[in-house]
DNA sequence: ACTTAGATTTCGCCG
DNA sequence: CGGCGAAGTCTAAGT
């Protein structure tokens, strides 16, 4: 990794047109060909970056880095005025990020208790196929009905809008044709559950520690 | 901005948990509070991070950074097992980023020449409210019909779904019950075409350089 | 290569 | 401060 602390101007051109004045910047250029220019402030985002694959040239106070976008060109244009530090580290594999509590892990525990959905229900099985992408689960009520279930760690409007997709299309199927929708998160937003219950989907808000055993479900649920 | 290379090992809990195992790595810290860990690749992504407003902690060998997220605490504990550069920089100001060619950009002109979106238009409003949002531009064609344009840098399925939101909301009221809808955008993907004619939505696909008289229009878009 | 959906999305605006 | 929509979103996975 190199990281080059530079006066410098940058110009992005591709997808937008963005022009960066002089000043002081850190220019960090990974292995793996990404290029990002940090300022001080403005959190997380560098100001300009290309993230890989790339080309990068280097000239006399100069660092041009390409991009083949499909018949544009993205292209970023770094002219350094001054450097006042250049080095290089080279910081071989850095092994990777082990997470635990993202959407995929939800669906995971909920596909072993998936009486957290609504009772009584049993899975029939993850990822449901249809021809519009799959169903998070799809499981049955102790009546045989049928339940898509749909998992979101945030539920927004567009969780809901996904739900009614797949209902609608489920729904062509006359064994289907009676199928119920679950939205089922960690937390629901209020716009998300007015127009979820709107149109008949019922809304679960699910605890991760709950789920995991590491806590008792709080009996206000059941109130 | 302070810049440390090092062995270190990284832990986030907060919305997720999270561990780096022990390897080298760049730590950024802006003066801003930011922290974020880059790895030499993964390309724009830091490999784990923290935005601001921050409480930055520093012990023997220890790094932990906190922030108060609502009812619980969002933590970054960075172990630094060897240190092999620490550098501060004072970077001043950076200069902001000019931007051109976004969606707001695209509203503006939109709002200042309707009559791309359709022959006849002509503007009673931009960011029209409604309970669910503001509609982007609030029309009127040549018989006083209302015309409700969703605009989007690239048009997707969402953008359909978001539009059909508005005019179902609209045509609640009597005097919109006719209200039609405009897709614009500079590039509409073909599924979000079909979704859109098939709910009786115009598509207006519209060019910047046109919008801004840099260039004539094609021919080929009255054929 | 293109599309879709998730993300510790981040960021900005507006209530 | 919370909600919502845009982003040069980025990224990973599937087709």
């Amino acid at each position: 990794m190199r990281l080059i602390v530079a006066r410098c101007e940058v110009r992005y051109s591709g997808r937008l047109d963005a022009l960066l004045p002089e000043a002081l910047r850190l220019i960090m250029v990974k292995s793996d060909g990404s290029v990002m220019v940090h300022a001080d402030t403005g959190g997380y985002k560098p100001q300009n970056w290309m993230t890989p694959p790339t080309v990068i040239e280097e000239a006399e106070g100069l660092l041009v880095v390409r991009k083949r976008a499909g018949a544009t060109e993205d292209r970023l244009d770094i002219r350094i005025a001054e450097v006042l530090s250049d080095v290089e580290h080279d910081m071989g594999e850095a092994a990777a990020l082990e997470k635990d509590g993202v959407e995929a892990h939800l669906q995971e525990l909920l596909a072993e208790q998936p009486h957290w959905c609504g009772e009584g229900f049993r899975l029939v099985r993850r990822e449901w196929p249809t021809d519009i992408g799959p169903v998070d689960l799809m499981c049955r009520d102790d009546e045989d009905g049928w339940i898509a279930v749909e998992i979101k760690r945030v539920a927004t409007i567009e969780a809901v809008e996904q739900l009614c997709r797949y209902l609608e299309r489920l729904r062509e199927d006359p064994a289907m044709a009676e199928v119920r929708g679950v939205l089922a998160a960690q937390s629901i937003k209020p716009q998300a559950r007015v127009l979820a219950e709107s149109r008949g989907l019922r809304c679960v808000e699910v605890d991760l520690a709950v789920l995991r055993g590491e806590r008792e479900p709080e009996l206000t649920l059941f109130a």
